[in-house]
DNA sequence: CGGCAGTTTGATGTTACTCAATTTAAGTGG
DNA sequence: CCACTTAAATTGAGTAACATCAAACTGCCG
């Protein structure tokens, strides 16, 4: 459930740098401040501690593919501990403080301890697993099974931080992003919510989704 | 350039099993036979030793997503290096020759030899860095981009083990693979090739490519 | 009150899908 | 070598899904 719990072993997530003979310390951004560009090099893994965030491929003619929301405890991408240059680039959804391990410590943790390396291990699966669902859902999926898909893939993930209760969660999230997210329109995703709205499915306004008929959902953005 | 050598180390890619005290066999497939079905577990680990394969997510309408095309010296996945069960399935294009080793043995090398290790970090790597492409131009390519971006990315991990010469080299696959490849239907793919046919950027035909315009060809399907 | 960013809605255009017929290519058996 | 069969590719016509463009609407904040 993160890695960062697991790299910080027994060290507090709130210790300061100065504590920890400078292999971690940490950073803030605002709400839709660039964190990482594509091809930058950095000697830091960073690793999201508040707030939403979010990754993804910038094309030159400034269409984008968001690949991954970053939620607090995720790790910015598992492969960024074998190697310099990111091969996305990030921006904050909501004000977020980030937390940089020098990637030398990282590694020496991961040799000397078998739990690090195997909790890497899992992340980079996880990684790949993701991509390739969300390959199979670009691919594959008409308009509504991609958003539905998309939301139930973030129910569980927050779900597995929090607590989401009467199906009712913070989502800080323009149409905007859900669109890039899933290839299609901001115009055509107002579109599919609207849909979704008269069919009693869900309803999303003011940063907060409301899921009303769960099992739909499922029906529709389920990859079985 | 594929694990399969780094792997065996000394060992010749043809020796017997019995001359390896069992930890590697190897198996044959026909064409269009299944090689691999979702979930099902091995305690091997395969690489494709000879002939064209592809792995794949099936869904259960009867929709699929081919995630790649497997080359000669290609491991199925990484992946399957940490985890038993396939999260894909996989069939073999041509007729096939696969290399089974030992997940044991594979982590016992892993652990004894760093070179072996970071061949596979490499390899997860490659494997998450396609993936992401593959989500980015599924998600925002039109379709003569994803055709273009999928031959092109094709004829790079092809040049990488044989050479192509005259900008012609052998590509065993059908228009439906394509198809399932880019997320079209076949009928489509038909019609985006004789676009190109007519724009004298390429010619497909008898299981043979011919790109006779690759700067035009790069133009529609470059990630840049 | 005015301005701005984001969402919604309508009208229209384009891309890709569906269905069906036709052509092509590759065997197979006489 | 020539019918006959079968799988794959091509083509045409009609349709559905999604994009584009533009206007109207909403909530928020100065």
């Amino acid at each position: 459930m993160g890695l960062c719990g697991t790299l910080l072993g027994a060290v507090s997530e709130d210790s300061k740098a100065d504590q920890n003979s400078g292999w971690q310390h940490f950073a803030a951004a605002r709400a839709g401040e660039q964190i990482a560009i594509r091809n930058q090099g950095s000697s830091d893994v960073f690793v999201l501690c508040a707030g939403w965030a979010f990754r993804y491929f910038q094309l030159s003619d400034g269409r984008r593919q968001i690949l991954q929301f970053l939620l607090p405890g995720d790790i910015f991408s598992p492969t960024t501990i074998f190697e310099k240059a990111f091969y996305f680039s990030a921006k904050a959804l909501t004000e977020v403080r980030i937390s940089a391990f020098a990637r030398s410590e990282i590694r020496a943790r991961c040799a000397a301890n078998s739990s690090v390396q195997w909790a890497i291990a899992k992340a980079c699966m996880e990684e790949v697993h993701d991509a390739a669902r969300l390959s199979t859902v670009l691919g594959q999926f008409s308009a509504q099974e991609r958003i539905a898909y998309l939301l139930l893939h973030l129910m569980t993930r927050i779900a597995a931080r929090n607590v989401i209760r009467e199906q009712r969660f913070p989502l800080p999230l323009r149409q905007q992003h859900i669109a890039d997210a899933v290839g299609l329109t901001p115009v055509h995703v107002s579109r599919v919510f609207s849909q979704f709205r008269k069919r009693r499915i869900l309803a999303f306004s003011d940063g907060v989704m409301t899921v009303s008929n769960l099992p739909e959902l499922e029906k529709l953005g389920s990859l079985r």
